[in-house]
DNA sequence: AAAGATTGACTGTTCAATCTTG
DNA sequence: CAAGATTGAACAGTCAATCTTT
């Protein structure tokens, strides 16, 4: 029975990292809210849903690319085609699936989201590192997740 | 109209910040849970709390030290004193508060927590990175929540 | 039975309105 | 009116159960 203590580099790390990141998340959702544009989660939806193109996505392969769970997908894309931002249409070789595809609205929509986003991002971070110190700091955050 | 993209550096230092910390997140929750342990917020409220002593918090204090708005506080010291973990008394030089203590029950409980939390924070981050570099990646992290 | 997807009920979060005291 | 705190209603997330098709 070993009671581990992180030593206090370790504990840094953790407390920078959850800062940083909420700071950051609630200023990119404070500056879309301010535009009166949807939130930051539906970003990844409309993008990885515009980059299916006109074949469309199938849900189950959103929920692979979002980490969502299944029903987190089903409330999702329930908000999105409310807004008309995404259609969803049986497809025919599987009955039990369907189809999502971005309507034009999505597409404006997500169009407007990245200035607002991109800017926080180059304010927040690309304007606080110099080149090589971004790519030391990505490559750090990389040895984290790597698979053990 | 400068139209700003950040460089792909930036976008890389986002990308890994935002899944590195979900994916901690998620791992410390889903191992409290298993242990049949409360969330991780719940940590940090009973650490403060805590470290006030016997002189106990005031709602508003905690407020700012756990940066969530007012209602959260509220509706959190809730369910904390639901299960016993804190105790809510009146104040008697200022009528319009409370102060917040903890009860053996809560010292237990975040006792408890305490071996499964450390736990992922060693085997996630003190074990794979050197001394060096996780005051690096401190370093590093400082630097994007600097004041401007 | 497994895969794709949805739903009802519960829990937690958010907003605006409220209440009380200073 | 401002500060400390709570609350009803709306919204989002979660769990287990369900439904349909393969």
């Amino acid at each position: 029975m070993c009671m581990q203590t992180p030593d206090p580099q370790t504990t840094k790390v953790w407390t920078s990292l959850v800062s940083v990141s909420r700071a950051l998340q609630e200023r990119i959702e404070d500056d879309l809210k301010a535009h009166g544009l949807p939130p930051l989660a539906w970003y990844d939806a409309l993008f990885e849903i515009e980059k299916a193109g006109k074949h469309g996505i199938r849900p189950f392969e959103l929920k692979e690319r979002l980490l969502l769970p299944q029903y987190g997908i089903s409330r999702l894309l329930d908000r999105l085609a409310e807004r008309g931002l995404v259609t969803r249409d049986g497809v025919q070789d599987d009955g039990r699936g369907q189809v999502v595809r971005l309507t034009q609205k999505g597409r404006e929509t997500r169009l407007a989201m990245w200035p607002v986003y991109a800017g926080v991002l180059v304010s927040a971070i690309g304007d606080r590192l110099s080149a090589s110190e971004a790519a030391e700091l990505a490559r750090l955050l990389g040895r984290l997740s790597e698979d053990r």
